[in-house]
DNA sequence: AGCCAGCTGTATAACGTTATAGAGCCCGCC
DNA sequence: GGCGGGCTCTATAACGTTATACAGCTGGCT
């Protein structure tokens, strides 16, 4: 194994528990032997064992993130501000993919439970309040985006309903009639699914638009495949949408797609939204008008709930944050009002 | 803290070293006891302590894949192969973003002597050989895709000279005349950049077309908007390219961008492909054209060989892997020959 | 009968760390 | 002079695990 306090004593001529006490500063030490210890540490390159003091410390030091697909540029913005967050307050940020599956979700709220993760930062998509409430409260547990609610945990998430206002109002700002919504969602969980489409809903009442249940288009995941396929589907009616909000970036850019594909242009004959502002939605040709979410600002949030709780600092009762969105207007939707239909 | 040996023991009327042998089977127990064993652990719901065993077994249990940007999707995807496979042996995989800042990626190199990791997963791009060779070979590291050469580690990555070969063929089979490359890099590290680059040139005089160097397009770094920079100055010479072969996808995409921007067609004014086959280029207006190399393959390979180098398996002497890789062609280069210019 | 081998279980010493208890020592104060 | 109290430093007991050494017991072989 590598130098360890022992070594670092026996050539400083120290004890142990100096040898320490200079490393983590739990109890003073004399200014000549300090700098004897430090010059030997410095010499023998210590670094201590994390496994040794994590064993002491009741603590393993990790923080799990899980999330329900790698791959998914949201996610991985998001995990990018929560691993340098947690690495500034010492801890070790390990990213799992539940891949939205049901029993992987469950096995992560098990493993919170045991000692292998001293928190969970955890996006839900197919477990429900009951699975999560069922997982004791021993490690702590902060929730993310989408999910579950009424459970006795941080939860950070944006106004989803708010969120979908703002979005369905930008399109009935351009004139559109007939707006779809791409992403909804048949069962009772995906409970983010819901919100949005909940407020496309009331966004749609309170313009006075009809509520048409052919325009919600239901999806099983929310990837650019299934935005695509939505999409195409929804083209193939007798009467088309004039515009699309759609779950998220990614189902939009699949949306994109299948309106370019068809023929049709962007925004003349569709115009499109998303929710998330991936940067892969910058580049895209035409580029998409997205709510942004602050990623930066919920990663690194989340992270320092989590570890406040972690280590017991007084953080009064479970809280619900809801971070900052805006609107991000492009190509997508841009060029004001359009040719009115016959 | 949660349950131990030492409760199990107690509840199941045997000693510690029992239950051990129950938990890791290092050696043989009797039926009756064991099972007896067994259901005090289900009933008690123990798991081992990760931080004791591994401080006992001298290993953290932890690998480490250091990436230079965490939010490139052909690293997300890499990484997600790399996370399961890691699971599957038993290992935690830690992604560690470097920001392809030549500070953070010495210090990868660093702490891989440190105990805070059992072996590396390392994709270099501002370090170069020196520095590599540097660091002490205490802990295992495999180099993926960029960067390094000539050096004591396992190394995986695709034949770039090769891939270029292939992706400026297929150019040339399209009968472009002016095949321009972004993504050339000044400086002597960056190898993999160069690697193309010289494919690039290859492939060029081999199919007799003249080598002009206003045509290589240098970057900053390799992401969309240095794509769309580099494509932006490319358009704006008085003979703009009619082809262009980017470092990598992401590039491409930006690439793509400035091309439609300019009010031009893909692939009749300006064919475009990339390297890597990201999901990206599969919805993006055009599909993008590329080189695949098998990321999934990449992925479970370096953890496999880093495992077996911790383990201490017989493996011979660091090798070179070459992964294999296909051309996968889309709108970006489809449609035949185009109209020959004056 | 004697003995070795095989099987099953136990006691114990590490691994490297931190917190607690305590041991010297010097100083100032009554 | 005695005593309390800072100030340094030390010795040591954990944390939970695994591997080694060892102890008993059975059964088969010479």
């Amino acid at each position: 194994m590598g130098v360890s306090l022992k070594d670092i004593a026996a050539r400083a001529g120290v004890s142990l528990s100096t040898v320490s006490n200079v490393v983590n500063g739990y109890r003073p030490v004399g200014e000549e032997t300090r700098q004897r210890v430090q010059s030997a540490i410095d010499e023998l390159g210590y670094a201590p064992n994390l496994s040794a003091r994590h064993l002491r410390l009741g603590r393993s030091g990790l923080i799990a993130l899980a999330i329900p697909e790698l791959d998914n540029p949201y996610f991985a913005e998001l995990a990018g501000a929560a691993i340098r967050e947690a690495a500034g307050l010492g801890y070790t940020l390990v990213m799992e993919d539940t891949a939205g599956s049901y029993e992987r979700e469950v096995m992560m709220i098990d493993n919170s439970r045991r000692q292998t993760f001293d928190g969970l930062i955890f996006s839900p998509v197919a477990v429900s309040r009951e699975e999560v409430l069922a997982g004791p409260p021993s490690t702590p547990m902060v929730l993310i985006g989408e999910g579950v609610y009424d459970v006795p945990h941080d939860h950070i998430a944006i106004d989803n309903i708010a969120a979908s206002h703002v979005a369905v109002q930008h399109l009935v700002s351009l004139d559109r009639w007939r707006i779809a919504f791409i992403g909804a969602q048949a069962g009772d969980h995906r409970q983010s699914a819901h919100l949005r489409l909940r407020g496309y809903r009331e966004a749609l009442a309170g313009a006075g638009l009809p509520w048409d249940p052919a325009l919600a288009a239901p999806t099983t995941a929310f990837g650019r495949g299934d935005g695509l396929l939505a999409m195409r589907d929804l083209l193939a009616r007798t009467q088309p949408p004039d515009a699309v909000f759609a779950y998220n970036d990614l189902v939009a850019i699949g949306a994109m797609r299948a309106v370019l594909e068809a023929g049709l242009r962007i925004p003349e004959d569709v115009a499109v939204i998303g929710i998330d502002d991936i940067e892969e939605g910058r580049f895209s040709s035409p580029t998409l008008t997205t709510i942004s979410p602050d990623k930066e600002h919920i990663g690194r949030l989340a992270v320092r709930r989590l570890v406040d709780r972690i280590e017991g600092k007084p953080v009064g009762p479970p809280y619900d944050v809801q971070p900052p969105f805006r609107l991000v207007t492009r190509e997508s939707t841009l060029g004001g009002r359009r040719a009115v239909r016959p």
